[in-house]
RNA sequence: GGAGAAAUACUCAAGUGGUGAAGAGGCUCCCCUGCUAAGGGAGUAGGUCGGGUAACCGGCGCGAGGGUUCAAAUCCCUCUUUCUCCGCCA
């Protein structure tokens, strides 16, 4: 959520940004700025009664005391009251409105973000690693995962629908020696393991940016639990940064990093058609997730920082890649920059994202009301959150099938999730 | 699922409709002291919103949200969480 103090102070850059993003708020920030005047205005007005209110009351027990009559002063209050109740209702309208547009409107974009239209335009940074050359003919993971009886998507589709899975035999471990491995490796590199809810309630939703803007991408569960709604959550991203949701936190205990593994759930509403084979695009996937909570003055060393973390794992497992800066026009509502990261997937001769790490400046924190101060008697002031993969588990073993099969049909396992698997090869 | 109890500041905790939400611990500062402890004194309701160049002024704020009332921590309703007991359960 931007701060309406910005949006005040600076219309017009805020419009411009916006359109960075290929979105025109000209209207919508001319709304709220509307509203704002108004509700500014009626703030005054009713704050003036109520001071009104509060000192005449203040008297009738001295009257009484006094033994006076209260009978006209209890009716002139009884006035006022009635015109406080009026303003008051204007008043929760007018932050109403302006509260669901300020939740609507995304994050500005960083200076350090390229200004570009779409993904056609995003900016590779580096590469690690070299595709290799097959002298045989490659299959595609969901072939590789066919022929070797460790993916079944067919059954998955009987027993629930279209873009789930069964992981069968070694499939099943690799998937699970992987999340060790991630896990393993991150909390060696100052990141605490949470293992998180996988449901979350609405107002977690609407503090790290799914909410209410992307209610369709979402699994809301039919079934109440609560009177709060409860939603399956999209990544891990969405109950670790809600942990530290309305809370001042120590300075000194920042940065605060996580890395969580779970299963994370996506509608896809919008992608029907698109990557329907295999394991890149399901309703279901296992992804360990990174996330901090940092000083704002730090937060972009720290977003160069986690994204070293998340290649760290490609890396050790072999896996060529490279990394992305998104443009204006492609990263997410709620971040300021964006880092993707792609690996390489001989099947589709291309690279394809298996990490996104973002930094979200304050916008996070100040939808969540996550704070931090250095000292007792400072001001809170909004931390900086920042979350990448570390990385997409489902994609890595496609990955994996697809950049370490042989000619046999076979694949090898990479040497450092051998001691997970007990195999050197699936076959 | 059933029955009961509770939620007030960093912690403990008093407060059954009325002018400033007690008190204690802790914390901060000061005094005393060669230093520390003990002792003495003062401060300490966070936070947020609005106004103001500022000092400051005002509103809200007792788990959350509604309601009654001139006035609500206090009365009523709904919800959330925690605890105790019963039932069920991996």
């Amino acid at each position: 959520m931007l701060d309406i103090k910005v949006i005040r102070s600076n219309p017009d850059a805020v419009k411009q940004a916006m359109k960075t993003r290929n979105m025109d708020a000209d209207a919508i920030i001319d709304e709220i700025l509307e509203i704002d005047v108004q509700r500014r205005k009626i703030t005054g007005e009713v704050e003036a009664k109520k001071a009104e209110q509060n000192a005449d009351t203040k008297q009738i027990p001295i009257l009484k005391k006094e033994g006076k009559d209260t009978a006209a002063l209890m009716e002139q209050l009884k006035k006022l009251s009635d015109e406080i109740k009026i303003l008051d209702s204007q008043l929760s309208d007018l932050e109403k409105k302006q509260t669901d547009i300020l939740l609507s409107i995304p994050n500005i974009p960083s200076q350090t973000t390229p200004v570009g239209k779409d993904d056609s335009e995003n900016v590779e940074i580096r590469r690690w690693g070299e595709p290799k050359n097959f002298d045989f003919e490659i299959k595609a993971h969901w072939d590789i995962g066919k022929d070797l009886n460790i993916l079944d998507p067919e059954t998955a589709a009987k027993v629930t629908g279209a873009r789930f899975h069964f992981y069968r035999n070694l499939g099943a471990k690799l998937e699970r020696a992987i999340i060790n491995f991630y896990l393993n490796t991150h909390s060696q590199h100052g990141y605490e393991e949470i293992l998180p809810p996988f449901i979350v309630n609405r107002s977690s939703m609407i503090g790290t940016g799914q909410l209410p803007k992307f209610e369709e991408d979402a699994f809301r569960l039919a079934t109440k639990v609560s009177e709060e709604d409860y939603f399956l959550i999209p990544t891990a991203e969405v109950p670790v940064t809600n942990m530290y949701r309305n809370e001042i936190l120590d300075g000194s205990k920042l940065p605060i990093k996580h890395c969580a593994y779970s299963a994370c759930f996506r509608a896809e509403a919008g992608s029907a058609g698109r990557d329907t084979r295999g394991l890149i695009r399901q309703h279901q996937f296992n992804k360990v997730e990174l996330v901090k909570f940092v000083d704002p003055e730090t937060s972009y060393q720290e977003l160069e920082e986690l994204t070293n973390d998340a290649e760290r794992v490609l890396q050790a497992l072999g896996l060529p890649y490279r990394v992305i800066n998104l443009v204006t026009g492609d990263i997410g509502f709620s971040s300021a920059k964006t880092y993707d990261i792609e690996v390489w997937m001989p099947s589709y001769g291309r690279y394809v994202e298996i990490s996104s790490c973002s930094n979200f400046e304050d916008f996070q924190a100040r939808r969540a009301g996550i704070r931090f101060k250095h000292n007792p008697r400072d001001k809170a002031q909004y931390v900086h959150t920042l979350n990448g993969s570390g990385v997409a588990v489902g994609r890595t073993v496609a990955a994996i099938l697809e950049n370490y099969q042989n000619a046999d049909g076979s694949v090898t396992v990479p040497e450092v999730l051998r001691p997970y698997m007990g195999v050197d090869i699936i076959k």
